[in-house]
Order: C-alpha cells, then structure tokens, then sequence
DNA sequence: CCCACTTTGTCAACCGGTTGCCAAATATTG
DNA sequence: CAATATTTGGCAACCGGTTGACAAAGTGGG
C-alpha cells in the first residue's frame, strides 16, 4: 500500500515480488532478480570496478525495477562509516552562524554527504551532551565556535576526525578568520577620519577569537599612533551590547569596534536611546557582518568573517582525514573584510 | 590510546579486558563480566522490568566498568527505530525558523530524543533530496513551511509519521498558528489611528499561511468598515519587501501589513530611503516578531507567532504518533499576539 | 596447447544489537 | 507438600549489509 512512484513516470503496474511481509527491498531481493549472489550484489553498488560491466548493469537494473535504497544502519554496522559530518553551533540563534551552516551545508552534499546539525544554546554541558551523541552516529564533527574545554574538544578528536571553527585547540585542525585584513583598513579608516583613541568591547572572557581580535587591534592601532584599551563585557550578544554602553560613554574614545555585530547593535541601540548621534558623536564597528547588521539605522560598519568559506573548509577537511587518516596539512587563514557602511565617520569637530 | 576517562573521577587504572582489537564494548562483554547471556544484557538495558532487580544491577555496574554505549546502528537494524527526529525548515537564514527549531529540540531532548536539522534553502528540489535522506534515518520528521507539493509530503507521511507546520496538507496533521487573534488586535489599533486603508504585501502565491493571514485580515478589516486590498509581491525576503515599495507607494493605503517581518523590514527601508518618514507617512506592520525586528529605526510593529510553540507541539505529535500509531488528535491552534513597537501610528493629519 | 596469471563471482563469517520461544527457577495456592 | 502459575535467563535466529578467502572462468605468452 505504500508504492509510490516517485519519479513521475507511469507508475509501473507491479512491483517484482519482495520477500513476503518486508517493506523494502534488500540486496537480496536484487540478488535473486539478477540471478547473482548478494555479495556480488553488495560489491556491485559500492565497490566501482569489482565486479564486470555486465553483471553490474544487470545489478543496476534490477536495483532500479525494485526500487532499491540501502539501508544505511546495515551497512554502517560493519563499516562504522554513514556518510554523515555534524556540526554543532554554539548558538542557532545568532546569525553569523547562518553562513557556516550553509558553506558546511553545501561543501557535503558535494561530496554526498549529509550534514547532521545541532546547537548547544550556549551551554557547554549541552554541547558536550550533543557531541558525544553526535559522535556516535557521524564519520566526522565540526565544532563551530565551541564552548567546550580544550580537554574535552582533544577528547572528542582522539575518537573522530573533528575541526574546530574560529579556535585553536592544541593538536586538533582548525579553520580560522583572519582578523589582521580587516582589522588593518578598519583602523585606517578610523585613522583617516580623525579619530585618536579608541576603544575594543571584547566577548567572552575565554573567547579565543576575542582575544585575537583584539591582539590585531592593538597592533594596528600602535602602528597608527592610536590609543587603545579593551571594555570588558558580559555576553556576546545584543544585550550584552547593551550593558557595555555605560561604560563606553563614561570612556573618552570616540570610536568604538565591538566582538561582534550582536554587541555593536546592541550598544549602538541603547547609546541612541540615551540620546548620541551615531556616528557624529561616536563610530561604531563590529564583527562578522551577520544578516540585520545592516537593519540600523544608520547601518553598521562591519569587520566581515569569511562565514562560508569557513564552513565549507572545515567540512573538506574533516573529509580529507577521513580518506588518509595521515595527512593533516595546516589550513590557510581565510581573510577578513572591511565593510564601510554608516555608523562609522569622522570626528566632531574635526 | 582511545580511552578518555569521561566522568572528570580519578582515572580507573585498567579498564576490564575487551576482545582484543574491539575499540569499543559490546554487550557481549558485559555479559562477559556480569557472568550473564547476551540477551539477558539486552533486555537490561532496553526492557525495563524484564529481568531481576538483581541481575539488572550486577549488569549495570558492568556497563558503568567499561563505559559501556549501546551502538545505535546495531539497535536500529532490526528495530528501525534510532531515537531521531528530523526537522527541515525551507530556509535556515529566515530568523523565524529560530524559535521553531530551538521549541523543538527542547521538546526532543525533554523525551531523550535527537533532533536532525536539515534545511532546503528555498528550494523544492533540496529539500525533497533532504526529505528522503532523512527519512531513511528517523523515526518521524517535522516539515516546517514546507516548499513541497501535496502529493510529496503525502508520500513521505505514507512512510513514516510527519508533522507539517504552518500549512494545511490533507491527511498529513498539522500544527497552526492562528492569525486570528493578533490580526484582530492589529486591525483594531490601526483602525482607532484613523486608518480606513490599508494594504497587505502577500507572500508567495502558493503559500496556504499567506492566504490564511490575508483571509483573516480582509475579515477584519470589513468588520471595522476599512478598505483592504492585496498587493503582489515577488519573494518572502527582506529583498522582496524592497521590490514592493513602488507599489505600496503608488497606492493610498495609509498602512500596510505585510507577510512576514522580512518583507516589511525590506519595505519599510526602501521607503525610508525614498524619503518617507515611518511611521508618520505610512504605518507598517509585519508577521512573526522575528529577530532583528526591533533592530530597525523606528523598531517594526508586528503580530507575533508562537514559534516556539508551534516546534515543541510538532514533535510531540511526532512522537504521539510513533507511540499509538492510532491516535492523531487534531491539535489546537496556537494564537498570535500583537507586539507595537514604533512603525505604527496615527494616520497624518488626523 | 599448456601453464601461469588475472578477473569475477560465491561462500560464509561477521558487525552488535533484539526478540520469540522454551526451560529452569521461583513464587503462589490449596 | 504437591501442583500450578509466574518470573527469569538462555538459545538461536534474525535485521541487511560488508569482506576475506577461495575457486572457477577467462586471458595471454611461450
């Protein structure tokens, strides 16, 4: 009762007999169709080569008269191995990820491989619950931005190719956003407009990225001869934007990049609730360059993340350590990109 | 080398003898070690109540000994149940899926269930693709404004059990957002600003939410006596807002609700950088109260969805579904609510 | 034409669980 | 205490593929 055509042809009238009382097809099925043994039948759709051109394509015939589609818990009992790369994201909810996911996303299907998905909502204990889920079901895993220990991302790693995204854990492959691209016209920029002093909201205290981030500010600030000094935050996120807005006026630096474009709108929203013109009495710069950066008004100036490309690359080399379990070649930074829009400008007066 | 103490206790010295070459235990040295049958291990683990309290015990400190993990493709051969629930959403990118996504996962993890993430990126073909890749590995899967036809989803329902949200396909349940209650506050409050016109910006022709909002705001706003007519649109994005704007200007509406947050973002900017002032020359108001829709300048007034909800219902009924194949209650439609923020208000001059 | 070598297909064991059936052990009852 | 009912555990088959070992068939060279 449940044949249904699925590729639009005429529907053919019956279905050569499967054994009595099963759902689906099995190689088995295939095998006494051909006239083969099941094995042939096995080596047939997964070994290419093994068996003659002949036979194959009367496996495949037969394959297709029925309807075949392997079992994917069959085959992977044996082999361990199902085709499938998860990647787990801190936070669904912020949109840098979007762009990851969709790199990651489209870097498998290339490859015919399905991308397993899930966030941990920020929690670190989550995260690891749905890693080692995870990890039980999946040929490799992707940890975008985790909040995982050191230890237990090396944990993780001893058992499954894993890569990390936007961290360093010593001795698992990452993939990582230059900063010092962008980061070098940005502050150029704010140089060229006059501005003398300014100021970094950092993320998370334990935030790798931040820390790097932060590290090619000051270079490049020194560089141009321009002040420079970290505001702690609580959160990297809207709200956490928010909160540091005290602190950033009760500061004399009039321009202001943040960890992320969360935290830029954030602050930039709440300091134009308390009355500043955005950027005539401050600039305002973020990071990533996520969707609804451009939503404010005026629109944010952006250190743009190579989202994609950091998605993309770490699922092909999460692939790459599955096909020789030996080579692990050091990834290339992908850079970064300044996104003039405007919340930045010149100083007052100037 | 592979063994990591996962617990954070003081690392036991020797972990019991597993088959030589075996990375990981099996029940079979369980019962090795708890001086039982395979079977009886089995049952243990996966009959509660089926074997002695006794005997339960000694094999559970067995499991505990060698960190023992059920090998879910061993489970899932002969049962064809995997304790995964798959989720596809037409878009990861659109901010509404957030809430639906994090609803259901939370719904999953409340019953040890995993949720599966799949996305199609707008286009039938993926997620078709998807569909049936992930129905090969799931006990059930949730399709959340599907772009499939009918006669797709009735297929992939014919096979396992599916939850379609915010959509109407016969036969297949459902779960809803009602438009009813928020429209009927939003009318009212554009109708006691002195609106007597007012436009909706439809969403895509083939959407069956779309046509529900427009059926319930046309019933509105006859109730309170105001015009309301429809305008064509090209894309639920915030781009096929944009493209809207020429229309919505050549008209006389004085408000305008348009199909989602996305779109109404898209308008409300375009016509802002037209030169017109919102809320003052014309009143907008969007669908969902997605991320970011507070992020514009004035923040968008918007009829809010329960997301959350609408994800933590469809997997229950999934999972109602898996339990008593029988029962498929018709489930209550969860209200909208409406949400002024600042794109809305008193028609000019009156 | 024979022999060595390669290709192709078969057999059977295995991956790690689940489960129907049965017998042994234990509990209940008159 | 015997007879019956109920638990409890073991045996073995099964889920649907994969794969090493081997034999049959095919190929080519001398």
């Amino acid at each position: 009762m449940t044949d249904i055509d699925q590729t639009g042809n005429t529907p053919r009238s019956a279905v050569p007999t499967l054994r009595a009382g099963k759902s689906s097809p099995t190689i088995y099925d295939i095998a006494e169709l051909a006239g083969v043994n099941p094995s042939t039948v096995s080596r047939a759709l997964s070994k290419p080569g093994r068996v003659s051109a002949k036979t194959a394509q009367k496996i495949m015939d037969a394959a297709e008269q029925l309807n075949y589609q392997v079992n994917v818990f069959a085959r992977a009992l044996p082999t361990g191995r199902t085709q499938t790369i998860g990647l787990i994201v801190s936070d669904i909810t912020n949109p840098a990820f979007f762009d990851v996911i969709r790199g990651a996303e489209s870097a498998a299907s290339a490859r015919d491989y399905t991308l397993m998905l899930a966030e941990s909502a920020e929690s670190a204990d989550l995260e690891l619950t749905a890693a080692r889920r995870m990890l039980a079901t999946v040929d490799g895993l992707i940890l975008a931005s985790p909040r995982l220990s050191d230890e237990e991302i090396a944990s993780l790693a001893a058992k499954k190719p894993v890569v990390v995204i936007n961290r360093n854990v010593d001795g698992v492959p990452s993939v990582i956003a230059d900063a010092d691209a962008g980061v070098s016209d940005a502050v150029r920029h704010l140089a060229d407009m006059g501005h003398t002093e300014i100021s970094y909201v950092a993320g998370p205290e334990r935030s790798w990225m931040s820390a790097r981030r932060w590290e090619s500010i000051k270079a490049r600030c020194d560089w141009h001869g321009i002040m420079a000094a970290v505001v702690a935050s609580s959160q990297p996120t809207v709200d956490g934007g928010r909160r540091a807005a005290a602190t950033v006026r009760a500061g004399t630096a009039t321009a202001v990049i943040c960890y992320n474009d969360l935290m830029a709108i954030g602050l930039m929203r709440e300091l134009q609730a308390a009355g500043l013109e955005i950027p005539n009495d401050l600039s305002i710069m973020g990071f990533d360059n996520i969707f609804g950066s451009d939503f404010t008004t005026p629109p944010l100036s952006t250190i743009k993340s190579p989202l994609g490309e950091l998605g993309a690359a770490a699922l092909q080399h999460v692939l790459a350590a599955l096909d020789h379990a030996d080579a692990a070649p050091t990834l290339p930074a992908l850079p970064t990109e300044l996104v003039l829009r405007g919340s930045t400008g010149r100083v007052k007066g100037s």
